[in-house]
DNA sequence: ACCTGAACACCGTTCAAGT
DNA sequence: ACCTGAACACCGTTCAAGT
């Protein structure tokens, strides 16, 4: 018998392509992900993986619904603002495990299933929430692009490669930083450094959401408490 | 005299770059830039643009950082709420006429500069909004990751090429798509096709704004009207 | 000090040729 | 029907050579 040198070859597919591609993105960013590591990571040649996918672009776009679908498919027990805040996360966390997202969501928003898929997750709770027809497309696009915002900005983060335990250093060196800012120009930003260095992300997200599920609250059922 | 086939060749210098540079972005978007492109716009080579410029993300920061500067600093004469909505406008109208400008925010956020111009920005107006120590960050925080997401948003839109004229037409055409959703799987961007149809980038955008500053009243200042 | 432009390594994509 | 891998056009960047 001679020997195994590489893993049995599984037949190539879409799938097999898709989830490699995740794997690489995930792994490297996204310039880890080109032709040649593919092919070298699914050891074959350029040629049979534009059998399966047009381009780099359905590539990219197949492996943004393939996230995106798991990310939103949380189930929702608890009231229309629980919910808010389920879906909200789900995304946000989705962001985190892959930071290519963001751009992608970004990029396809304008068009394709990502916009319906997002929109009807986040709109029906804000519809039950009660907010009244007419406001309802405005209402939810102000959480959409607040969830996809905050993300975006939490990915490009995470981009920078940091050690998790050295955060706080991290955390502590950029506010430090902020406290040197010229006092004339950047009075505000020095006197925030302080909460900068102890914020949570995640906590901090969540707030932003609970901003707005009071605003909503406050201008369209202005008797009850946020 | 001989025929002036080219215009003056001006001393190259690393302004005429950036500015070259923006040029090329707002015209062919984020690929209209590359090296090529700008040595033959600059009748010049490679390497003197590499003179002036460490590389091509230098080139970008610059680029951004010029455009940026122009959009925060139009003047404040308001209430703090009115230069919240001065500010978030800038910036939204900024990245309408440079759409590449939204990527470039989201991916320099996280470090240099470009953080604590848009946070001072934002933040003194929320100061003065009265919201307490503790919470400005956060508080700060949300609003730009809104402006920021609902401002990319905003330009992958743009960058589908479409005739302003057509812009009625194009809604139509996404609302009628809307509509056409499965409705056991899509019922609430169904039901809102109709507001997609009729409502203006702009307008919503300050809707959010201000969904937002509600927000911050009634948890902040709950006594008073929003 | 500043500029030229050929050369290099790398990228996405194509395609004749194989099985 | 599916895969191979060389080839193409293009990209960012470098660098010896010029002025």
């Amino acid at each position: 018998m001679p020997p195994r040198t590489h893993r049995r070859t599984e037949a190539l597919s879409r799938e097999r392509i898709v989830e490699a591609a995740v794997e690489l993105l995930d792994a490297n960013g996204e310039s880890g992900l080109t032709f040649r590591t593919l092919t070298e990571r699914l050891a074959t040649g350029a040629g049979a993986i534009y059998w399966h996918v047009a381009n780099k672009g359905e590539l990219l776009d197949a492996a943004t619904d393939g996230v995106l679908a798991s990310a939103l498919k949380a189930g929702s027990p608890g009231s229309p603002r629980d919910e808010v805040r389920a879906v909200a996360l789900g995304l946000f966390d989705a962001i985190d495990r892959h930071p290519w997202l963001a751009t992608q969501l970004a990029l396809q928003l304008s068009r394709g299933s990502v916009t319906p898929r997002i929109f009807e997750a986040v709109g029906r709770p804000v519809h039950a929430l009660g907010v009244p027809e007419g406001h309802r497309f405005t209402t939810t696009s102000a959480l959409v692009s607040y969830i996809l915002g905050a993300a975006g900005q939490n990915a490009a983060n995470a981009r920078i490669p940091v050690v998790p335990a050295n955060r706080t250093e991290f955390l502590d060196t950029v506010a430090s930083a902020w406290e040197e800012l010229d006092p004339e120009e950047y009075p505000f930003t020095r006197s925030v450094a302080a909460e900068l260095r102890e914020h949570d992300d995640r906590e901090q997200f969540l707030a932003g959401v609970d901003l707005i599920l009071a605003g909503i609250t406050a201008v369209h059922r202005p008797g009850e408490p946020g």
